[in-house]
DNA sequence: GTATGAAACTTTAAGCTTGAAGTTTACTGG
DNA sequence: CCAGTAAACTTCAAGCTTAAAGTTTCATAC
């Protein structure tokens, strides 16, 4: 077996930086995000996941295909979709074949208003990333993906 | 005055991808820390940024001071405070000359506590940044940190 | 002094989030 | 068939989060 033992080199406090980093920018555009989604169209972040989660799914997704997609708990999504079909935007179809599962749609309504959202969503993104220089944009993506896809694989071990 | 109009051009795209990018290791470190931190002590990762923000404030933070340090809300602050107190971890002062006001510091027990937490979540985070090049750490972080500081400054405004 | 307004909080209502426990339905081996 | 187990959810308790409203205290102007 291999033993890891903590060494505190100057690498690991550089990468410690880093994820502050990573951390600050993250919120302080999540903010931002949060913020803008409330004024401009009363809803939150939750609901913009679903419902960009279902319109890359156009034939639906389970409850558990929710959950997983957004990796987020099972009772989490109970409660957001229950609020998007309040509000007209979501459906849950009976799965035929399984009384337990029900899929969950996009109505017009709902694809129409998601249509808005999503479009003043890239501008945002687009505003709050102009500080980023084009040929960086690139490799930072990819050294991120790096570190989400490591953290993935371990989860599904 | 100066008319931004909606181009929906490639890098406009490509910021979009790097911010879905940033968005997904963010989260997967975050549930990853979240985890650790509520298996092996117990504990959250709110209740780790005040602990954080006070060990970097050795003279104390007053409650307001708690909420800009981590851009949260005020009534948020009073919660987690509340529990940490009721934990032993950070005490209360008065503020002498200002009876709205308190001092909210670590106690030796928060301390100690901390320190052990610290060291593990420096751990976690460098083996979770492992697959990030040496030499992209610093371009990184830096370009991220243009990204925060636009949007801090804003605020500020 | 005393109104008036700001500052520093706390409280509240509503929604998000999780892990754990509970329910119903489906599947599988004997 | 049917017992046992797994799957797909929902419910629950506790904590996090915010915006808005409420409370107490402080500062300033008159």
């Amino acid at each position: 077996m291999t033993k890891t033992i903590a060494v505190d080199t100057q690498a690991s406090k550089d990468r410690l930086r880093l994820w502050l980093r990573v951390l600050k920018a993250t919120r302080a555009v999540e903010n931002e995000v949060r913020e803008n989604l409330r004024r401009e169209f009363s809803s939150t972040l939750p609901r913009f996941d679903v419902m960009a989660a279902l319109t890359q799914h156009n034939d639906g997704l389970k409850m558990s295909g929710l959950s997983t997609v957004l990796k987020v708990s099972n009772g989490n999504v109970t409660g957001i979709v229950e609020r998007l079909v309040e509000d007209g935007l979501v459906i849950r179809e009976k799965v035929p074949g399984d009384r337990r599962a029900s899929l969950v749609k996009m109505t017009a309504k709902g694809r129409a208003e998601f249509a808005k959202q999503a479009a003043a969503h890239e501008q945002w993104i687009d505003t709050m990333f102009a500080g980023v220089a084009a040929e960086q944009v690139v490799p930072i993506a990819d050294a991120l993906d790096a570190v989400a896809r490591q953290l993935d694989d371990k989860d599904e071990r």
